[in-house]
RNA sequence: GGUCACGUAGUUCAGUUGGUUAGAAUGCCGGCCUGUCACGCCGGAGGUCGCGAGUUCGAGUCUCGUCGUGACCGCCA
């Protein structure tokens, strides 16, 4: 027997017990006399100690282990003289009195322990070390017990976990394929679904209702620390639904989610934001609610004061930042800065101090008086000891780098707690969105999202104004999910199909076999997929989801343990009928 | 496709204006130590400064290129 108990478990009551533990050195204390050693295995550690006069062979071997040995010991669990309080099995020892290696080790090229000394680049290619570090090891439990919640509460809302093909077909709408080459059917391929969409709408039309799964998709897109090019997602669907059904389901499943997870209640409903609120009043489509500083537009407050710069643009808006007024000079800078650089594309930046005894101090003096100000003040909500920051521009670009700065105020101010949990439905996004490479109008969210009925007659007037029934949950300004009640009469997709571009010959040999499926009796439906990487690194208390993926790839897309991707060989390009240029 | 940062001992990092023999911590090896748990003390080994070119009397340091890593923009229906 390899043991009779694990590294974690043991504990005051265990004293006198004759036990076995196999585990793995994490550390050795050789105090010459005696010898103690860490002993680890998943669930814990546990010391064993060595005695140089009473089992002199067995102290000088255990002397000699290194780090990372495998070993199996038997021994009598003791009350240690000097407890270790900090950890759960630190009032017992093993007193070993029988030692055996089952496997040796190298020397690990970084410490095996809680803090790592190994750098992100080491701990990738040796990942198998670092994931039996305990915050690896915790991140995994993590995402197992989240997985297991979900199937928990679907499953008692009578959804049922069906798998659907990954071998599937190419199109060209949204990411990139990545695309496998078929031996079988020469010079054709296959495509990794970037979700199962059209299957799961598929077995809407077979009748069964309520569906799940949590399933790996592919997308061959730039990666980012909140993007992998295979990532999970759990997917659902729901026949005979509205959109207030689809959003109270999985509400639910939310809660359940931190209740039997986090342990947090959140008893309110969340809260239901039109997009429209949303890019008025951040500038993005996913707010981060933990803090306020609501973006205000002044751009007719402005105008007309002879300050160039605010007279030639389109938008002007601004943020009333909390008691930040005494900001220094090198501050401002560093914000200016901020603001400016590629990434949030800011022209400059205009602020106004409210000092505390009302009086103000701004960078364009020259154009505003006081009256001006105190304006300025009235419609941003500033009190005095406020630092108001304006930006000018076009709407949109203007608008995404005030939320940018808005999120960096909160970052600076520690306004973005990790543990708080704000969550909010964003609704009524607009159907289409204009694709200036493409020149034409693109899903915003997929082909299959059905319009909002009374938008339905802008279809062909002004495409852009139609808005869908389509909703993301955001949770602390990250997209967690998104999803819409679809379109399910042949008609109505075709004419969507129509309005994306395509002619019916396209339409028909991509997507002929849904819309061929709608003749037969389809269901209203709809539905959701959640990120569950991002989800799991939202509960872990981290924005990357590296950690939370046993084994994730680099930021070019690459597992750098295994090397891949690679080259194949030339037989196995023959057999498929390719060349490598 | 683009912007920025980083690359020095096994590891994490420091390295001044370009100037003598490239340092620290930790790990590793050896010795001492019977209550450690970040054990302690003494000693030791360990470097193609990512790679290639250039500037210079002289380059870890400056320039260009290249490779790798990370963050971001584009992209992600």
């Amino acid at each position: 027997m390899y043991r009779t108990h694990t590294c974690g478990e043991l504990n005051i009551e265990h004293i006198g017990e004759y036990i076995t533990l196999s585990g793995w050195v994490q550390k050795s204390r050789d105090l010459g006399g005696m010898t103690f050693l860490d002993l680890r295995d998943r669930y814990g550690i546990t010391q064993l100690v060595f005695d140089m006069e009473t089992r002199p062979e067995l102290c000088e071997q255990a002397r000699k282990l290194g780090r990372e040995y495998v070993i199996r010991v038997q021994g009598l669990v003791v009350e240690r003289s000097n407890k270790n309080l900090k950890i759960p099995t630190g009032e017992i020892e093993i007193e070993t009195s029988n030692m055996e290696v089952l496997s040796s080790s190298d020397l690990p090229p970084f410490t095996i322990e809680e803090k790592t000394d190994g750098g992100e680049e080491l701990r990738m290619k040796y990942r198998y070390l670092d994931l039996r570090r305990r915050p690896l090891q915790e991140n995994l439990f993590l995402r197992h017990k989240m997985a297991q919640e979900v199937r928990k509460f679907l499953d008692g809302k009578d959804f049922i976990e069906i798998e659907t093909p990954y071998l599937i077909k190419s199109t060209p709408e949204g990411a990139r394929d990545f695309v496998v080459p078929s031996r079988m059917n020469q010079g054709q391929f296959y495509a990794l679904p970037q979700s199962p969409q059209t299957f799961k709408q598929l077995l809407m039309i077979s009748g069964y209702d309520r569906y799940f799964q949590l399933v790996k998709c592919f997308r061959d897109e730039d990666l980012r620390a909140d993007r992998q090019p295979e990532f999970t997602q759990i997917d659902c669907e729901m026949s005979f639904v509205e959109q207030e059904d689809v959003l109270n389901m999985f509400e639910g499943m939310c809660k359940h989610l931190f209740r039997n997870v986090k342990e947090i209640q959140l008893t309110d409903d969340f809260p239901r934001m039109p997009y429209d609120e949303a890019m008025r009043d951040y500038g993005t489509d996913k707010p981060d609610l933990r803090f306020g500083m609501k973006l205000k537009e002044i751009t007719s407050l402005v105008q007309g004061k002879g300050f160039r710069v605010f007279d030639q643009v389109e938008y002007i808006g601004g943020i009333s930042v909390s008691s930040c007024a005494g900001y220094s000079r090198k501050q401002l800078d560093q914000l200016t800065e901020f603001v400016t650089q590629p990434q949030v594309g800011a022209k400059g930046l205009v602020y106004l101090k409210i000092n505390e005894d009302g009086s103000f101090k701004s960078s364009v003096d020259r154009f505003f008086n006081d009256e001006n100000f105190h304006q300025w003040k009235k419609v941003l909500e500033a009190k005095e000891g406020d630092l108001l920051l304006i930006l000018a521009g076009s709407r949109r670009d203007t608008l995404f780098a005030l939320s940018e700065l808005r999120l960096e105020m909160g970052k600076r101010l520690d306004l973005r707690n990790s543990k708080e949990f704000i969550p909010l439905w964003v609704i009524d996004f607009p159907l289409l969105e204009w694709d200036e490479d493409k020149s034409r109008f693109t899903a915003m969210h997929h082909p299959f999202t059905s319009a909002k009925s009374e938008d339905i007659k802008w279809l062909d007037s002004d495409p852009g104004r139609v808005r869908a029934n389509a909703y993301d949950l955001v949770i602390n300004g990250v997209e967690i999910g998104g999803g819409s009640i679809r379109i399910h009469t042949k008609k109505e997709q075709e004419q969507m199909f129509r309005h994306l571009g395509f002619t019916n010959e396209e339409a028909e040999a991509q997507f002929g076999f849904l819309m061929n499926a709608f003749k037969y009796g389809a269901p209203p439906h709809g539905g959701i997929a959640f990120g569950f990487d991002r989800l799991v690194a939202l509960f872990g208390g981290s924005e990357s989801i590296r950690d939370y993926i046993a084994f994730p790839k680099n930021n070019s897309g690459r597992d750098v343990m295994i090397d891949s991707p690679s080259a194949i060989s030339e037989e196995q390009l023959k057999e498929l009928n390719l060349r490598a240029r």
